[in-house]
DNA sequence: ATGCTACGATACAGACCTGTATCGTAGCGG
DNA sequence: CCGCTACGATACAGGTCTGTATCGTAGCAT
């Protein structure tokens, strides 16, 4: 009584799987099919196209992106608190095997012409992700908060690619104490 | 008197742009024999295959990266004064047209396997940065040389990967800045 | 039972990709 | 002058990719 997934989550599941962990360019439609089980016309029935499969992975990455992130910080007291849980957080999934990068970073190299679908479902991602930093770096009574929320902004992509270039043992190990010292720089230290 | 140029330095100089532009995968050997205006076979004589092209690229960039590394930080009169030099230079460099993110960041995304021959490269590019990173901060007197020298290897292809999904103006504005905090909270404040 | 829908499997079309084979030629050294 | 080498152009082989077309079937609702 394993398998209650319905075709289509069955294929979205191990589309998504194929193309995090080997990219969006190296997987076809044939190997998602054939590893899925399930057939190719099926795929195109609920896809009309492999950049509409794409988008849709996309997209669910950023639900998973938020649905984490609100479970992460809610139990933090303050702002300055959750910036920190998230760095935390994050620090302890990138150096793990089961990362793989950034789908968003992935999709904005392998396409990186902007008027492709999934480059700008990426660029919309990330853009709201500064924004949530801008938004809770003010909250922390930061001096500039704009200028906190691109730092830290920046601290996070480099280790999504220090994950995807080296593995699980890579410089972001170190992520969670550089992110503590640009807060408190300008947020002062801890209360 | 402009094209003293062999063949085989025109079709080089192309294939670099074209595959720091678009992409390896999405360039083909016709596209770069095309565009440099040499022919094909021209192109498999020089180059056994388009993974040899590649790599040649990489080295190159390697090579390139070296020179302007040593070029900028050649004039600080101090390690802790090469490294702020660096991410300077760094972020005048990622927030202009000209810079498609980090060609090493770029095929290790593009070839997420390790043993592909393009992505150790990359790695070993990377590897010897981090080095350097920790060799300065080392003698910049940094309470925790890998620590710091890891936090700005983070902060560095952040800002890479900010160039190449949002083009010039992006949150590497603020890279500089970030790098001097970093810094001045591992060495104490500027001598 | 029967008709309908979703599905799996397979074959196929057309494009593109890497790499090779072939041919004609221009330049250059002996 | 002559032969050799590097070159450009083109055709081709074999593979892979996206997307379509076709066929047979299993389940399900009426």
């Amino acid at each position: 009584m394993k398998t209650e997934a319905t075709p289509k989550e069955k294929l979205f599941q191990k589309a998504a799987r194929l193309f995090y962990r080997h990219g969006y360019r190296a997987i076809g439609v044939d190997t998602i099919a054939a590893e899925s089980g399930i057939g190719k016309m099926t795929l195109y029935r609920h896809y009309p196209s492999k950049d509409d499969l794409i988008v849709a992975y996309l997209k669910n990455s950023d639900e998973i992106f938020w649905e984490n992130f609100e479970q992460i910080t809610k139990n933090a007291a303050t702002p300055r608190g959750k910036l920190l849980a998230f760095f935390d957080s994050l620090q302890e999934y990138v150096t793990t095997p089961a990362c793989y990068g950034c789908p968003f970073l992935n999709v904005a190299t392998e396409y990186p012409e902007p008027d492709y679908t999934g480059h700008q479902v990426a660029i919309e991602h990330k853009q709201t992700v500064r924004a949530r930093f801008r938004q809770l770096a003010k909250e922390a009574g930061a001096r500039e908060p704009e200028v906190l929320a691109d730092q830290l902004f920046l601290l996070m992509d480099g280790a999504y690619m220090a994950s995807r270039m080296f593995g699980a043992k890579n410089p972001a190990q170190n992520l969670a104490g550089a992110a503590r010292t640009l807060v408190e720089a300008q947020c002062g230290p801890a209360e």
